[in-house]
DNA sequence: CGGCAGGCGGTTA
DNA sequence: TAACCGCCTGCC
């Protein structure tokens, strides 16, 4: 299928900005992953956004690329609260905040703590290869159900090299069956493995609160390089996200986050 | 070998 | 409630 005269998107700082683990370059402007039980193969041409997909209609993945949301205004209004944030929307200039699945972004972030982004990649895949359904004809696997995980034996999710996270995930996934989907930050945090880092990836990628703003050792070094906050004054950040951003806190956070942390690697 | 990576849970003062 | 510590693993 196809989307015309799509703006303020561009597929790199989509994928790479750290809110999915899943999708891989594939060519020039173009990538093949999976979102929940389906695989595909996306790419952007001449403002249009192609995707090819095992599955999924049209409302779908609109949702999923969040086209329904101005992200020039968003940017626009950034900038206006707070100049310094202006050159990190220019940067990432093309950063969607997509709508993933809200119990493969509980899992997901359990398994993202403590860890680097290569090995949390691959111990998603080794996940979803385990515990997951072949999606025909991707050669990928769906992202792993509630049942599946919460059936699982700690010893046998140990095999994946999930280090401690293996009694997080069976254990969040046997509580998400019985309590049904968390819908509150508070809900979040009685899970065993998501602390106030995790529990705010979950409601910004997974539960659409774009007022979340999780703070990780980059944003702290952020934080710290910008305003010149402690490094252990996670709350003072909060607060000044929430005061200066307000609902957007969470898209200022991805721009800021992409626009430093890929610096840095240069 | 120790340090560290997109933290968290448990213990202690 | 703030400070500290250990933690699976893999890569430096």
């Amino acid at each position: 299928m196809v989307f015309e005269n799509i703006k303020d998107i561009d597929l790199t700082h989509t994928f790479e900005c750290g809110q999915c683990f899943r999708w891989v370059p594939d060519g020039p402007d173009a990538y093949t992953g999976a979102a929940g039980s389906f695989a595909g193969r996306v790419s952007l041409s001449d403002g249009c956004l192609n995707i090819e997909a095992t599955g999924g209609d049209e409302e779908f993945w609109r949702r999923y690329f969040d086209l329904d949301t101005d992200y020039g205004a968003i940017k626009k209004r950034l900038a206006e609260s707070e100049p310094l944030i202006k050159p990190a929307t220019e940067y990432g200039y093309g950063i969607r905040i997509l709508n993933q699945d809200p119990f493969e972004t509980i899992i997901s972030f359990i398994i993202s703590q403590n860890n680097n982004i290569p090995r949390i990649r691959k111990n998603i895949e080794s996940l979803c290869r385990a515990y997951g359904e072949p999606i025909e004809g991707s050669g990928l696997y769906s992202f792993p159900s509630p049942e599946a995980l919460a059936e699982a034996r700690v010893c046998d999710l140990a095999e994946l090299r999930l280090g401690y996270r293996c009694e997080y995930i069976r254990a969040s996934a046997e509580r998400y069956l019985k309590e049904g989907c968390p819908e509150t930050r508070e809900e979040l945090l009685e899970f065993h493995g998501i602390g106030p880092k995790v529990a705010n990836c979950i409601m910004l990628f997974g539960l659409r609160d774009t007022a979340a703003f999780p703070v990780d050792t980059w944003v702290k070094q952020i934080m710290n390089d910008m305003y010149g906050f402690d490094l252990k004054d996670t709350k003072g950040m909060q607060a000044f996200a929430a005061e200066k951003y307000g609902d957007l806190a969470g898209y200022a956070q991805q721009y800021l986050f992409y626009y430093y942390r890929d610096r840095s690697h240069k």
